[in-house]
RNA sequence: GUGGCUAUAGUGUAAAGGUUAGCACGACAGACUGUGGCUCUGUCCGCACGGGUUCGAAUCCCGUUAGCCACCCCA
């Protein structure tokens, strides 16, 4: 027996409906706020991910799902959203339509990691890239947006937590700052891991969960000492946007981020209700990424949602579908008169059903009650003589005779 | 990827080496021979997979697979 793949699942109907009504609002959402969906491959080029989001990151080093084509292409699939945008952003000239976009995606993505609740090997994301624009209005609308497409899905209790990773020159200082710090007698203090996080990626120091280390940086490490005056400025602004806009949060210096874009504002949403790895959404800002890659040298500003993990705090609603007639019959003429009629209504945009296995009317009543249906058209021998059908109202249990010449009109009134 | 725990009908569960693996929900059918929801009755569906130990394995052992938990890290 083949069985889906690890960390991989089927979507049934039961959670289905919970996922398209997610997706529904987030698109209208997404458009009220003045984006653009774009849809890019599932595969790209490894190189595009290991470049732009970091070789010595986790994601790249050990999460991807990576494999040589046919045509000896190196290829992956893609782990995040962002760097593929970008590609397309520049491989398109989209700068050159007009400097600014503001686009969205809504899709599946890969990283092989082991599987857990809520850690999925394929998992789908909605995520938003506002491309051209250094402005600290959009970090706070960027976020503002995050928030809204939570809210209007119906998740509650999230915290957004904010940090300012300063400008790529910033980053350096502190990486350096930390190395010094850390590599003499006190690194003696941290854990194995952040001794070695220290000579490959000393920022990932800050966010260890390990209390030893924690105290170590909270102690030695003096808050936001590296960041620059302009950036610094920035974050300022963007805290004074968000106040206006009235968006919840707190502010966390230790938020790091695990690709190696990032610059400036970053921040990320969790929730309690996802166990340990509590992240439903993450994203911030990313001012070098398009011209690190060849492209014009603007600023960009995104995030990225969990749609896997929303739909897990929403925990799942069992809505089963409804119709508004179910039609009964009983013999073979009225069989293939109900036929017809199904033909009809359906081409009348009245949703319908019928019994196909010829059951006991007792058992397509059962059926019609259990998918929900508002009406019952009942149709047997007598009926088709006298050319009429009942219809039962499955609430009130009132019936009514209708003729088969206007059954369509009548029962679009009845519908209505 | 590392370490640990778990695996019984569609779902939730019981059976502490010994006959036909029990219960609830579910699905289907009937009680009412042309009328649903409640009730009652019946039927259906299972020991994750592969080895081993034993007279005998759902139960003990090993392996595989998958899930879950922690770590790593992340959506």
């Amino acid at each position: 027996m083949i069985k889906a793949v690890r960390g991989t699942k089927d979507i049934l109907p039961a959670e289905s409906c919970v996922w398209q009504e997610i997706e529904k609002t987030s698109r209208d959402n997404l458009k009220l706020f003045g984006y653009q969906e774009i849809r890019t491959p599932v595969i790209e080029e490894t190189a595009l991910f290991v470049k732009n989001i970091g070789e010595e990151t986790d994601i790249v080093s050990k999460e991807m799902f990576s494999f040589v084509d046919r045509g000896e292409r190196n290829i992956s699939l893609r782990p995040e959203g962002t760097a593929s945008i970008i590609r397309s952003y520049i491989e398109n000239n989209l700068d050159k339509i007009s400097q600014f976009q503001k686009l969205y995606y809504i899709g599946p993505f890969f990283r092989a990691e082991r599987p857990q609740a809520g850690r999925l090997r394929q998992f789908h994301q909605i995520g938003v890239e506002a491309i051209g624009s250094l402005h600290p209005a959009l970090d706070a609308e960027v976020i503002a947006l995050s928030a809204k497409l939570l809210d209007s899905a119906g998740i509650k209790g999230y915290k957004l937590k904010l940090n300012n990773l300063g400008c790529r020159d910033d980053k350096k200082k502190l990486s350096k700052m930390l190395k010094d710090i850390f590599s003499d007698k006190k690194g003696e203090h941290l854990c194995e891991d952040c001794k070695r996080r220290i000579k490959m990626n000393p920022l990932r120091v800050l966010d260890c969960k390990n209390d030893g280390c924690r105290e170590v940086v909270r102690k030695t490490f003096k808050e936001a000492s590296f960041i620059c005056a302009e950036c610094k400025t920035h974050f300022e602004e963007v805290l004074k946007f968000i106040g206006m806009l009235n968006i919840k949060h707190e502010i966390d210096p230790y938020i790091v981020r695990g690709l190696d874009y990032y610059t400036r504002t970053v921040f990320e949403i969790t929730h309690e209700g996802l166990g340990s790895k509590d992240a439903i959404g993450a994203g911030g800002r990313y001012d070098n990424l398009s011209l690190d890659m060849g492209g014009p040298d603007v600023g960009a500003c995104g995030f990225a949602l969990g749609i896997d993990r929303m739909t897990m705090v929403l925990g799942r609603g069992k809505e089963s579908s409804t119709v508004d007639i179910f039609i009964a019959n009983i013999g073979d003429a009225a069989y293939e008169k109900a036929f017809g009629i199904l033909n009809d209504l359906r081409n009348n945009e009245i949703s319908c059903e019928i019994d196909y296995e010829k059951r006991s009317l007792k058992a397509q009543m059962r059926a019609a009650d259990s998918m929900g249906a508002k009406f019952v058209l009942i149709i047997g021998e007598d009926e088709i003589v006298k050319g009429e059908a009942a219809l039962r109202d499955m609430k009130t249990k009132e019936q009514i005779l209708i003729k088969f010449n206007d059954m369509v009109s009548k029962i679009k009134e009845k519908v209505r």
